[in-house]
DNA sequence: GTGAAAGCGCTAACAT
DNA sequence: ATGTTAGCGCTTTCAC
């Protein structure tokens, strides 16, 4: 038996090629109708096309989700509830990997297509070009990051800026005076929001000492490699590291060990988004939760928000976040003013 | 301007629309015709569209990848790893969660809506319902995990028994003599295959003094509550323990440090799967390396050789398992014969 | 409510 | 090497 097509079913419900697809599709037809349409479809095992269905409607039921690293627990927290979200609509979702800015570019345009109904994208970097290929596209994108203010995408954006302020309050409030911000790559956008953040959090704190560095990438082996040699260098004591994210994090806490620095005893470390590696680590990584699912929710509400009314204005969406302390860092309720660490310090 | 089509560009190349497929699939065509239709397209920033290309090859281009929980590290791995061959091929990936056994088998008869290619499916339990319907089914398929013995589909499958078996080893020979399994769900392939394995592992050795128990999921707050029970029991003291993979080895992990459990002095603790995690958490969990990178690197493989001859009879691969030893465990070489735990218990 | 017919955009015979 | 033509399987006017 070869595949059965709609006309098979058309033939042995003795109704038109044209009554087959309204009844199966729940468009006007009579009762009778339906009912012989739908026990032939039965009866003869018939499945749809997904193809020829789509070369029709210009919808393929499909969205896709891409990112830069598929490995790291962030993303794979959000794909989770974006694929839920969407799959709860019928939609199957496709992963793609972004690489380097030519590679997105390069999906973007692929989007043309029309092999996916809607793109969830999430940039480490954002090139002008980027944004102009996003505005031209035809198919319906939401960014999960940041774009120049201008941009008409609809965005959904962590506010990195005030995780990161309560990670320095946080710290200052438990006794640390010496701040490093274990930056990763500056020129992405995370990496640029973040150590902004850092600024301007520190900036009105004259009592705290500030210092920046940078892991070659978002990964535990490069924070590692960066943390490493931050506490080597003869030049500064660190109190506490903020790590642009819990990867990087995780590698400074094994940078600390290995430097024998007591965690937090010695140095206090903050990661960010907030993973579950933050719960599985030792001591607990006290981590900035940046909502990397609730953004994950909300882009994909807003993609399918967008692909019901295409004519919708631009959104913006802003998650807001909050600090998951753990024991990486000396518990404020412990040391609310007088601080272990200034005592430590001090002896 | 709307969209451009083959039509289009045949017209401005100033050429039949069968000669400018051809030109631009690479199939015969004069190197004139090539260039002509090639600029042209250039010209009007042709892009094929996949829907209509489907209907007409009956190839989508993609590959679907599912399993029941993308959240398992593990899975996330041999994702990265099955993206990372077939897109080289240049086939994207589609997500599925398998869900239930009633959502598997849907998932197997919609493949006959034609959306995908292939698929490679890693299901938690087997039904002969499913097995009947991967067989019948039209779409090449690859298991990752355990199929009758006479199943006519392509599998690939790590040694779970062989991999419990390096623990065993490992463990009796760094001194352990009570070693309790902890599994996962029973009913499922892998809990079944890994307390074969356990069993067979410790039948030949009569000093060893085993026990079984189950964590009701294969997650980290599964294996902690029933490791937590575990401790508690007055009836039996471990020397160590075998998770059925990492999430609940670690799961183990916290359950003992709450028990007051030293790790790995009063009770050793291995996982499976060797999955990064294993590398985070403190002490690093020893694990049995099942190979999933290489499974998902194997399988894809298989798929598309497969694809590329429907005809091939049906093959089972098996990937071969390794200890990692980690600090959960005690050091095979700190401890040769006359061990740690055995003369602790001496005492 | 139903049927006939057109056609989505493309590829693959087949004929030249 | 190139053009003509016939669909792939489906949905959707349009007329009845």
């Amino acid at each position: 038996m070869g595949k059965v097509t709609l006309a098979d079913v058309a033939r042995r419900a003795g109704v038109s090629l044209a009554s087959t697809s309204r009844a199966l599709n729940g468009q006007v037809a009579s009762a009778a109708t339906v009912e012989k349409v739908h026990r032939a479809a039965a009866e003869l095992g018939y499945i749809p096309d997904s193809s020829a269905r789509s070369l029709r409607t210009r919808r393929t039921g499909q969205l896709a989700f891409a990112v830069a690293d598929i490995g790291n627990p962030v993303y794979v927290e959000m794909m989770r509830e974006i694929e839920s979200v969407v799959a709860a609509e019928g939609y199957r979702l496709v992963v793609s990997r972004t690489g380097d800015a030519d590679a997105t570019l390069d999906l973007v345009r692929d989007l043309n297509r029309g092999y996916v109904d809607g793109l969830i994208l999430s940039p480490l970097r954002v090139a002008p070009a980027l944004v102009e290929a996003l505005e031209q596209s035809a198919v319906p994108t939401v960014v999960v990051g940041r774009l120049p203010e201008d941009a008409r995408v609809d965005t959904v954006m962590a506010d990195s800026e005030g995780g990161v302020a309560l990670a320095v309050d946080h710290l200052v409030r438990t006794g640390a005076r010496r701040i490093a911000f274990l930056n990763g790559p500056a020129e992405t956008t995370p990496g640029r929001a973040r150590a902004t953040g850092f600024r301007a959090a520190t900036a009105d704190r004259p009592e705290v000492v500030t210092g920046e560095f940078h892991a070659e990438d978002f990964t535990i082996d490069a924070g590692y490699a960066a943390a490493t040699q931050m506490f080597s260098a003869e030049t500064a004591e660190w109190d506490a590291v903020i790590a642009v994210n819990d990867l990087v994090g995780i590698g400074t806490l094994h940078a600390a060990h290995e430097s024998g620095l007591a965690v937090p005893e010695d140095v206090a470390v903050v990661g960010m988004d907030n993973t579950s590696l933050a719960d599985v680590c030792h001591p607990g990584l006290t981590s900035v939760d940046l909502g990397s699912v609730a953004r994950g929710r909300k882009a994909a509400q807003l993609l399918l928000a967008r692909m019901d009314d295409p004519a919708l204005a631009a959104r913006a969406v802003r998650v807001p976040p909050f600090l998951q302390e753990r024991g990486s860092t000396v518990s404020a309720q412990t040391s609310p003013h007088t601080n272990d660490l200034a005592e430590r310090r001090a002896r």
